[in-house]
DNA sequence: TCAAATCCTGCAACCGGTTGCAACGACAGG
DNA sequence: CCTGTCGTTGCAACCGGTTGCAGGATTTGA
């Protein structure tokens, strides 16, 4: 059984009250009192417990990082950032896997019930239906990796997938492709609908381009083959835009297995720039997405919300930027 | 400010402890009363605190999830499973990142502050120090992925890392290999060590057949890589089993960057049979690591501890099993 | 119909801390 | 030596729940 604070204020001979204050930063208490109770507390090998002393201040550092995205590789890095992070800072990451969940609403309510001083939502796929039932609860919100829109209803922090989109396209324009494609992922993923306008925004004014949309089922690389296997099937374009690097390793694979090369026969630039992207045996051009500076500043804003809570819901978009490997032809 | 006990008490007109009675499973209340306080509770969106009634229970329903690997991808399905796991039995993951944290004891005490119900240490890579430290909070413990031992400190559930390496071995020696190599990861991992043990066991009593040992610097795409790449430039072995799925794909990178064919001139053989390793363009030759029921029982062993913390600890191992696919000749 | 057994309920204390307030002692200034 | 000021301390109430206990209400059995 754990030592309590009044155990340590028999030993030390003073009262509760002078032990939670030697404890406490920036109370009132002489160096003769906190050498005595500091000596106690050490013999007993006394620790505060921060869920009882919560009660009273309001705060237990506890932040809910919420996810559904298990599976791309690259958020094995977003959950290392996040809660090192977290963690510099004194926070700690309670991790809900929303995977397969269907009622949001019950994680939400869980976390509240935790009495959570914030919550992350890392998610690009995230239905804008669950960012909602999260809003509900009252502790401050931070959706990284989320949608821009221009009256968020909750404080978004992620990359311009628009302007990753117009990159995309003028990468590939510059390579001299004509035809080309766009392999999003879902359909219904928030983050697709961007990267597709900004891409198509700098391809209609292009002369003598054309532009072919297609989707895989999940950002997976088993959806990114199926879906390329079937363009290739089919008289595939020259280049593809695919939303995510996990997806155009996928496609890569399956160009290569029906005997066509990258980028001899077809160029591919992925998005996202995950480890394996570098990996020289996939050497994969890609949009880079500062993860590292979406993860310090989504903390950074939770942190913020913390000490002022009334911060108006605004969003905070980095630029993507040019990742040059092997996967386009030079020109 | 969220409702409170009192509120629900006040607007039902009964005490709280009625209303707290009526969310104690099991608890006596009348029909009556329960239905007016559901009623009340229902009107003002009220959900007890479960932090509040830890204080009492001594249940937080919080379990410390330690990790030090974020970077090889088969973790992430790690985080995956444990989280579901732990969802399923109405539990919550605290996450702690030990990575370049030189102060396991910090953590430990941390955990114990939030007075969590047990931990789950999930790591192959552990220095014995880490997990001693943990060990000192009085909460269950359960090491998943580590080392066996006859007498160990904390329960161990893994795999026979032995009949892993022996299982290497005789599927080395059965395709007619005869120089065979052992890439193990960094040589301190608690794992490395008994995978050679059982990998040499076999091989020692077989006739004509030379083994050799090295280590890459980390369980990494790059370190394997690096390893293979002064292997091969100093004349490599006919056929080498890889400590990790990773340090194979690295390895076969550098093979093939060599001008080198596998399984043609040189056969992999890996560990773990991560998502990746089947994927087409990597086809991994591997050794299954049944890790959906090592943490399937890791959770199971942590609720049984909660229940019953007086068990003396053991090690559950559970067999490897072979995966063929395409990184060694057929014979 | 009445006593005994059973079920419900509220009181009050408690879990492990924090904090407003009033009392106290020490010390400086007059 | 007295008074005012200030820093320190303990008391007691409180954070949001739970629970042992005793008394009241209800049910059961005869």
């Amino acid at each position: 059984m754990a030592v309590t604070l009044k155990e340590v204020a028999e030993k030390a001979g003073v009262s509760r009250s002078a032990v939670s204050r030697t404890f406490t930063e920036g109370a009132s208490v002489s160096a003769k009192t906190r050498d005595k109770v500091e000596r106690a507390a050490a013999s007993l090998g006394y620790r505060p417990n921060f869920l009882a002393s919560s009660l009273t201040t309001r705060r237990t550092k506890l932040i809910g990082l919420v996810s559904d995205n298990f599976h791309n590789p690259i958020f094995l890095q977003v959950f290392d950032l996040f809660t090192r992070n977290l963690q510099d800072r004194g926070l700690r990451p309670l991790l809900v896997n929303l995977s397969n969940s269907s009622e949001p609403e019950k994680s939400a309510q869980m976390l509240q019930q935790y009495s959570v001083d914030g919550v992350v939502l890392a998610s690009s796929t995230l239905p804008p239906a669950f960012a909602e039932a999260f809003r509900k609860s009252d502790a401050p919100i931070v959706h990284s990796f989320g949608r821009y829109t221009d009256a968020p209803q909750v404080h978004v922090v992620g990359i311009d997938n628009r302007q990753g989109g117009r990159l995309a396209a003028e990468t590939l324009l510059a390579r001299g492709y004509r035809r080309i494609g766009f392999m999003g992922g879902p359909r219904a993923a928030t983050s697709t609908q961007d990267r597709i306008e900004g891409f198509r925004d700098v391809l209609r004014d292009a002369p003598g381009v054309e532009v072919s949309i297609s989707y895989a089922e999940a950002y997976s690389f088993h959806a990114g083959r199926a879906e390329m296997a079937r363009l290739v099937a089919n008289g595939p374009a020259e280049a593809y835009f695919c939303g995510d690097d996990v997806l155009a390793i996928g496609a890569k694979s399956a160009i290569e297995s029906a005997g066509l090369n990258v980028p001899g026969d077809i160029g591919l630039i992925g998005l996202n720039d995950m480890e394996m992207a570098a990996w020289e045996n996939i050497n994969l051009t890609t949009i880079f997405q500062p993860v590292e500076q979406i993860i310090k500043t989504s903390v950074e804003l939770i942190v913020a919300m913390i000490e002022d809570p009334d911060q108006a819901p605004k969003s905070r978009l980095f630029d993507c930027r040019l990742i040059e490997r092997g996967t386009l032809r030079q020109r």
